[in-house]
DNA sequence: CTCTCTAATGAAAGAATCTTCCGAAGGTAC
DNA sequence: GTACCTTCGGAAGATTCTTTCATTAGAGAG
């Protein structure tokens, strides 16, 4: 065997795939044969490889916000009332089910969480900070970021 | 005609092949039409304009980014010497190039810029940081908030 | 070195899909 | 009513997908 089992490293020709399909998710297997260098076939498997084996957790079109009434992106820190386990679950449960929650991290520094929210304007982020935001479970206080310009929103990994 | 130009607004069949598209950016033609309830033919030119008029910005894969060597998520506060546009356009061309950055945005409060970071650890981090981002042009100071678990990253948007 | 075994490869072919053309249906202005 | 414009679905040739199969390359044992 090549490798123990979880850490199997890719290849050459596994690395090229991930990166056009990273570029182009919607690449034809024979399109994506020929930039890969290796027969439709052999494409074909290596590709369905690495959807199987989790490499391609998926494929996303990149929607324009703008288009669909979400043009306004929040950063938001969140400090929590306790620093208990049972206080960070109830957290990370509640927000898991806002939909308009991009990411939400837990960091180490002057915050707990650091969210990132795309909402279609500032009165609805207004509106959605009071009835939703402070509502969650433990929450001592936020501070809120607006973007004004997105100078660079979720660029493809380089590797 | 119906919608004056830019803000044409989007039927109930563009905006079901936009949230299916953004769920699984695969789906054949065929496919889509089904799960959107038009024929192949009217699904394909419904698609080809989205794309076309740049509703759709891109399709991409997302890799799992601890099989790349991207394991570690960091989020970075900047600030800068001096508040002019000379100083945040110098800033921002150079932050384009640099190939770690996931985000950056000019966000309104105590900080100028919130970066998001992914790199291969703690260490890489530290080394880039005292490299790159310090060196960057104007930058008085930043903070740094490792990010210690991920409970949201990239979610779709909802609409 | 040679043999064997395993894993990966490319050619091939039927099945499925894509892409475009065409006539029809529905709405609107006059 | 009539002409016009847009969008629709069916149809069909071109293309692609997906699997099968024989071959090749490389590792390890003797």
């Amino acid at each position: 065997m090549k490798e123990s089992s979880e850490g199997t490293q890719l290849d050459r020709i596994d690395s090229k795939i991930l990166r056009q399909l990273q570029r182009d998710g919607r690449l034809s297997n024979s399109d994506l044969a020929k930039l890969v260098g290796v027969s439709p076939a052999t494409c074909h498997r290596r590709t369905e490889r690495l959807f199987r084996e989790g490499y391609v957790r998926g494929v996303h079109a990149d929607i324009d916000p703008k288009c669909i009434e979400r043009g306004a992106l929040v950063m938001v820190g969140v400090v929590l009332d306790r620093s208990t386990p049972e206080s960070f679950a109830a957290f990370e449960t509640a927000i898991r089910k806002l939909p308009f929650i991009l990411d939400c991290h837990l960091v180490a520094g002057d915050f707990d969480y650091f969210l990132k929210i795309r909402v279609r304007d500032m009165a609805d982020f207004n509106r959605l900070h009071g009835s939703q935001l402070i509502a969650l479970p433990g929450v001592r206080q936020t501070r809120t970021f607006f973007v004004m310009k997105e100078v660079v929103d979720g660029a493809i990994l380089d590797f």
